[in-house]
DNA sequence: TATGAATGAGATTTCATTCAT
DNA sequence: TATGAATGAAATCTCATTCAT
């Protein structure tokens, strides 16, 4: 179970390929295997089982969104200006990877209870950053003082998530990006209630 | 395919059943035939097929949320206090019927990609009604007027849909109706960006 | 899990001659569902999985071992006699059904030790018979008063399987039965212990 | 192929070990190598295959026997005494060793077919030293002269493996040395016949 | 000699769907 | 209409063995 070799990087990569272009139910461990350029048996020496491979590609990418989050909070920004550049990011991530945001929006939620379990367990790190970045701006005066925090963060998250797999089911016939003032601006006018 | 006879209704609300308790993966034809006292093989004389099943399963019961948002819009009422009951209605069925907020939020969303395009077509009906809603709003400048009502739709029913899945996966611990107010009262700041 | 219907009895016919011939690592479900002219699928409506055949085969071959033996205890005989016989039985079943000797006397002994267990506990019943009629042939004083039933049982059973795996192993080449009645002959002095 | 050198005996060491604990089919040659301190690969440097260690288990083993019954043999001693020694040799040995117990007597037998052929084989010549104490004891008039040797030397060997499996599957609870005598009375009556 | 990462063949079991009655 | 026994395709994972170092 060595997280580091390359070869486990091969496999994760893979896997996002397969499951984006075969669909969650047709990823078989074969199929990544030959995308990985390994034999079937190689896999379990990296990986658990299957759904081992499934949360480790969460993780992994998961990783690029709470990196970039962490990093925009640390400057020197207004909480708006902020929250603006945070769904920037979550939308330039998946528009930059066509594949994972296939995989992320539509494909793994075809996953099982257990394992979507352990894919939230990996979500509540970055859902944490949300909140933080709210509260920052309930606490200076950005946002309105009786802001509820778990419904925003709702909101926030949500209004990403949807607007997201629309684009997907849209085949990513649209620019995502160039959406995100717009969407931050009428989230921003929500939490601030003036 | 006779959609009117009782025992069609019967496995309809089988499945919701079945599904609810079972999960997805576990919902088996010849559990909901079992649960809908019927035998497997007659399944197949009011469905296709098991997705026909689910998908009936959605249609049957998007009908009621349709029916509700298509008398709210009729009420004399302004669209900010439309929305408000559009929300609060959206809450308000879910709270209602637990089995059918475990189906709507987790369960059916573990089907596959053809599925799910499919769920979404039925989908379609209700957003349309949300799309006019805001329309609306906007043509009676009671949301500005620059508005992207794709975009605005999106954040509605991306909040709404966030809510009530963290609602469920908490186990649907506390009470979802009365969050609705708030709920309404950050889209409408939102959409209304004076 | 229907043990009476015809289709049992054909898979359970079908495990022992697949078994024996082709050996118990060898007899993949799908050759022994061929065999009985059934799909795979079928033999699960028979039997819980694959542990569940085997141990079926063993249990109603032991059947005739055990009704055999019954039939004798009642006759009237002496115990030495009876004992005569049941030696004879032992060998005569096997005797006339090579495939079944096979696969009891090598083949499921090549089963896990959970299976075995099992086995076991089929075997039991058989085991109890014999002790019975040794205990009869203490009582009646034709055995030693001081015989240890069961080491007089390992002896009685040990010899007979011993004798029964080695007619296997060479192929079944010499006359079996032919033997009981020296085999008994040893025994019965064994146990005599005048 | 080298027998002498410590790693070979190492490795069947561990081997005994391995299946003792593990049972015979949880006894993978990864787990032999790493309880033997050695690769996997360095296995086969002493090994030809898997099937080539448990037979060289049982052979290595079987060593004591054969040289314990042979020494019996050149005593001073009835025939009679003689088996009485060679029976309770056979029990102590197994007794001194639960670990050897448990693999000769349950977990070598699951092994395929053509390994028990190989095991019969080395089996063979502790069968032989059997034999010619038998035969010596129709030569010498202590046994019955129309003896079937044969059958005497499975009756000799059945009971014996049939006591220590059943000791062995009652977890070795009893003292299995103690039995000797009576086990021996018994057989030697039997061989008597007079 | 010794290593251990990599290989890849192979089988049980599930379950949606059919069809003879 | 209704039944339910029968079908059969399809995929994860293990582990003995190899071979480059």
């Amino acid at each position: 179970m060595k997280r580091t070799k390359p070869k486990y990087k091969q496999i994760v990569d893979a896997a996002v390929i397969v499951i984006a272009e075969n669909g969650y139910h047709q990823a078989q461990v074969s199929k990544i295997a030959k995308e990985a350029g390994v034999a079937d048996g190689t896999i379990y020496l990296y990986f658990k089982n299957k759904e081992d491979i499934l949360i480790s590609v969460f993780r992994e990418k998961m990783t690029i969104f709470v990196e970039n989050v962490k990093e925009i909070l640390t400057k020197d920004l207004s909480t708006s200006e902020k929250l603006g550049k945070v769904v920037e990011n979550h939308f330039r991530v998946l528009q930059d990877d066509p594949h994972l945001a296939i995989v992320t929006q539509l494909e793994l939620r075809q996953s099982n209870k257990d394992l979507r379990f352990q894919i939230n367990n990996v979500l509540k790190e970055y859902l944490i950053l949300l909140d933080n970045l709210l509260d920052t701006g309930v606490k200076n005066e950005e946002f309105a003082v009786d802001l509820d925090l778990r419904l925003a963060r709702q909101m926030l998250f949500g209004t990403m998530d949807e607007t997201i797999t629309s684009w997907v089911m849209n085949e990513q016939k649209y620019d995502l990006v160039s959406l995100a003032p717009k969407v931050s601006k009428m989230l921003l006018h929500g939490f601030q209630q003036k």
